[in-house]
This record gives C-alpha cells, structure tokens and sequence, in this order.
DNA sequence: TTGTACGCGTTATCAA
DNA sequence: TTGATAACGCGTACAA
C-alpha cells in the first residue's frame, strides 16, 4: 500500500493527470463538475502531491537553511523563532544545522545545503568568511547573516551597531554617577561581540573624560556564565573598589551577580551591573538584570523577511540596522 | 549560467551520464583513468548532485521534522541540539517547525512535513493526540515522542517518569528535614507537566506520613518565569510558614526564588526551593537551584537515534525510559 | 569498461 | 474542457 500518486488519482477518476494537475494547482481549465470528481477520489485515496517531484521541475525548494554554532542556547532560540514564524508565513521550511564554529562543519552544512537545493541561507553569531562568502555565491542563493559578521564586503547583514549599544550601556552607567567602571568581556580579538563592544566600553569612557584602564576589562575565553566566574574573579582582584560593571553578554552579567554575592557585594547597592543581549534570562536573575536588548526574535524574524524579499526578487537584501534599547531592571542603583 | 548537471559532467568530461554516476555513487565499473577524467571536470564545473532529483529516485529525502510548540525556550533548544548532532551523524537534515500548541498549526505543519517526505517525526513537548497519530500512521513514517505523551497507545516515547521524578525531588526535601512542603505548578490538568508532577509530590508527602493539603499547591496558567510570580504569592498569602517548595519547573523556581527575596526570604536559610528541569538556567541563578534533572539535550540525541534505527529496519522503536537525576546546588538547605 | 534508455512524480506545452 | 507527452536531474537495468 504505497503513497498514492497523481497517478493513481488520475487513474481511479478516469480522467488524465494532466487535468488532476490542473484541479491541484487551481489552474483554469476544467468543468466544476470533474472538479468535484476529482477532488472527491483525491480525499477519498488520501492523495497529497510530491513536493520532491515538483520541486525538481519548479526548481524551488521552499526551504531555507540556517547556521548556528551552537543551538543549545537562548539566543539561538530566540533567533530561531523568529525565523520560523517569518518562514512559516511564506510557506517555507527551515532546515537548522549546527557547526560548532567549526569550519570544517561549517562546509559540510553548506555543501548538505546546496544538495538540497535551499532557496536562501541565513548565517548565525558566527563570522562568515571568504570561503564560505565565495562557496555561498556559488551556490547562486542569497544570503544573510544575523548578529554576525562577514569578512566580505557587501553581504546584507542584520545587527545592531555594537560599539553604538555598548557605548549606550556605559554611558548609563556613566549617568547613574558611576566613575569607577569595570567590564567583563569574552576575548577581545573577537570580532562580533568582543573588539566592537570594548570599544565602545572605551568610548563612553573618553567621553566623559574617564581615563580608560586596560586593566579593567577582564576577560576569558567564551560569553558564557562559565566564562564569567573566571572574569569576574580576575577583576575584582585587580579592581575589588570598582562601584559600576559592563558585562558583554547577559550570561556574564548573571555571572557577576552570582559572584558579586558571592564575595558579600550586594547588587546593586555595592555593585551596579549592566548587561548586554536582552535574553529572557536577563528577566529572571535576582535582582533582575539591567540590560541592552537587541531584540533577537525581531533579527530572526526581520532577517528571514528580507531573506524571502531577495529571493523573490532577486536582487541582493540591503540588510538592516537593528536598534538596540536599554531595559531598566534591577541590577544598576539609581541616583 | 546555471547549475551544472550531471549531464553537464558527462558531456565535458566525453562520458555518458551513467559512468559519471557510477562513479559519484561509488560504484563499480570504470577505469581508474576515467575516474580521475571525471573528478576533475566535476571538481573543475563546481558540480554537485541535487539532492531532490535524488531523492525523487530513491524515494529518500533524509531529512526528519521535528515539533515544537515553542522553539525559543531552553528546553526545546536543548533538545533540537541534541537531535541536530544525532541527525548530522546520519547525513540527516532537520527541519524545525513551531506549533504553538496549536491544532491547526500542528495539523498544517504535518501536512507539510508530509509533502517535503521526511522520513521521521520527533514530536516534543505536545500532546500527540489521536488526530495527529492517525495522520502520521497514514504518512507511513515512524514517530517518536520526546518530553511529551500520547492519546493514543503504542507510540514509542523518550520522556522520564514524571511522577517518580517529581516524588524524588519532594523526597529529597523530605531528607532534609523539611515538613511544611509547598508546590507551584502549571495547570493541574495538565497531562505532561501538570497531573504527574502534583501526583509525585502528593506521593512522596503520603510516605512519609505528612498530610496532603490541596491548598499548598498554587499555580497559575502555565510553566514560565512569569507564571511562578502569581503562583508564588497565592502560595505565600496561604502558606506563609512553609519552609520548603517544590517548583515544577526551572523557570517557576528562579522565579520563586526571586519572589522569596522580595519578601526578605533567604534561600535557602528560611525557605529551600526545587526545581524541575535541568536547563541551563538553573545553575545560573542566585542562589544556584538545587533541581532534578531530564537531560534535554541527551533525550533529544536518544530520540533522534532511536527514530533513525526505526527507519532503517522499519519497525517501531520500542522508546526509552530515561533517568532522571536529582543536582544539588545551593537552593536547599542541607541538615 | 561503457553507453542507452526508462522511470521516479510533477508541471507545462501542445493538440485535440 | 481535456489528454498526450516532453521535460526536470538522477539511478540503474540492460545492452554493447
């Protein structure tokens, strides 16, 4: 008893697959009357059409493949549901692969991708390089990447301007009268969330005529809550008289007020702590984090949006600027 | 300037279509002169097979669906992980859908999954109702369910015993002392996350000779961070002297935990809490939460597996009974 | 060792 | 209003 083709449809109804066809794809061309036939074996066989069939002669898959380093994480999540909805309403499928920022993985995602004949790539918090830029363009598909980077020109990319949210955030903590600040950061060569936001971390500082102190943005290997003991504990070291800190991630920042407390500084009385991603996490900590939300299910959604838009139109996406915007919480003392 | 085809190959390279087959599938029959002909104006045209005329031939897309009634929490991202490396293991692409927990947008995205011939579906955190199983049974593809339940019987399923898992946790208060235990939970009626839960704590109270009290159970309209805030403070306006509480969830007790330090509770000194879960966000709230864990990431591993192994052989796969496990943290106070 | 030709399930272009 | 039939890109039995 094997799935039913047109075939089969065309048979039972004694009618011709072209006109079963024509009925599925309401097309003009028949009489309501055949319809009706026809649409009534239809249910009664269970048909349903092929989409691999007709994808191989409309050439289009109706599906979209995403890129993340890691998918474990909220912001993947968030990221990821906001492309789904985007897709969703299109008619398209997503297809997710993971490459641990890997490169090798990376390659052998792309080149699955391409076999399988996705219409559009969007490119995840992960650096896209020459090779993958220049196989992607071989592919002859539009991409995008999200909360990332690209070592080529002219890729459309959807992020906010981290300098500018770090500078913002820094510079809040500036307004709440806070001169002595610290950050913690993941390595600083990084260059989607590590470089961009001490530097901006710097400039606020200039700013307001603070004198910037290297010392005073610690950092470990990654931006996670992990990573952010490590940090922390190197700062407060160094610097244990510091009254403001800037954390790059809200993982780091949930991090500084578990070791804040720690070591007996209360939050924010002692010790005000801004974060940075606008993750559901920031939410939930005790006290609630203040942040710098980048709004990542509006990226995956927006992304996704512009994605289809290049793929209908052909023409390469211009990308999009995403605002960033400052969620007072609970974790920065007000004065 | 299109895509090269595999007669595109056979033309360049002098050959017929078939030898240029043979030798991407490795088959046998050819000289090794001709294969090294053939790779290298393969290699030279950027040539690579497509995967939908492929699989319109075989009859296998390698490819699996996968459900979510909400992709951006950490739950579903953990499990998505987990399932991404098994598939990326087998040469297996997923594909993400989102359902809200929604019939219409469950049944739509079943069609779909149906048309674009996946080969498996892991179902996750829904309700597989008899709708749905017959649906999928007419698809003639396995399913499995992960962290979820089924109307109807015989559906292989990766979830731990709910109730035994709930039981351990009020257990483990119980070990330490505590007798004046509450609850904050989901919807009671609930059949995944609501029902067994209560069941397990009402059991593991009867045990140990305390009295159960209807009343020492709140809870609001679902799991999240946001719900364990009303559930909490109906709990506390009842039960004010409760020193221990068991949460349904990681979210509802982060979010307790908050709630209690509102109040000028210590966690754990004047209250112990418990989580459900094991997500990441337990170990990063403050205190850390003491909670009994799924391991989300390895039931999605073990239920990708198990639906590869069905669909290799093609019988059902008999599901998988996983262990939780209880991680102490700091949310509890130890005697 | 190699090539020809058919079929997979559809859509689309012709004629009828 | 309908029905043959040629594609789409590939795998494979069969013939050479």
């Amino acid at each position: 008893m094997k799935r039913p083709t047109i075939k089969d449809v065309a048979k039972e109804a004694s009618v011709s697959i072209a006109t079963v066809s024509r009925i599925l794809n309401n097309g003009t061309g028949y009489s309501d009357k055949t319809r009706q036939h026809v649409l009534n074996t239809i249910e009664r066989l269970g048909y349903s059409p092929n989409a691999i069939a007709r994808g191989l002669i409309s050439k289009q898959s109706n599906t979209i493949g995403v890129l993340f380093p890691d998918v474990s994480g909220l912001i993947s999540a968030e990221i990821l549901q906001g492309i789904e909805e985007a897709a969703h309403a299109q008619e398209f499928s997503v297809i997710v692969c993971k490459t641990d920022s890997d490169g090798k993985k990376t390659m052998d995602n792309l080149r699955l991708l391409h076999e399988k004949q996705v219409e559009g790539i969007i490119f995840t918090s992960q650096m896209l390089t020459n090779e993958y830029a220049s196989f992607i363009e071989k592919m002859g598909v539009p991409v995008i990447t999200v909360s990332s980077y690209s070592e080529k020109e002219g890729i459309p990319a959807v992020k906010v301007d981290d300098e500018a949210a770090a500078c913002d955030a820094v510079r809040y903590l500036i307004s709440q009268q806070h001169t002595q600040i610290g950050m913690i950061s993941g390595p600083p060569t990084d260059p989607l969330a590590g470089t961009p936001r001490i530097n901006g971390y710097k400039r606020a500082l200039e700013e307001a005529g603070i004198e910037y102190d290297e010392s005073k943005v610690a950092w470990d290997s990654g931006f996670y809550f992990e990573h952010g003991e490590i940090a922390f504990s190197k700062l407060h070291e160094l610097h244990p008289q510091l009254t403001a800190l800037f954390a790059a991630s809200d993982e780091l920042g949930v991090s500084a007020i578990s070791c804040a407390y720690d070591l007996g500084l209360r939050v924010p009385d002692d010790l005000s702590i801004i974060g940075y991603d606008g993750t559901r996490l920031a939410k939930m900590s005790n006290p609630p984090l203040t942040t710098v939300s980048q709004g990542f299910e509006e990226m995956g959604r927006k992304s996704a949006e512009l994605l289809f838009e290049s793929i209908e139109t052909g023409e390469p996406s211009p990308g999009a600027a995403i605002q960033h915007r400052i969620v007072e919480r609970k974790s920065v003392k007000k004065k």
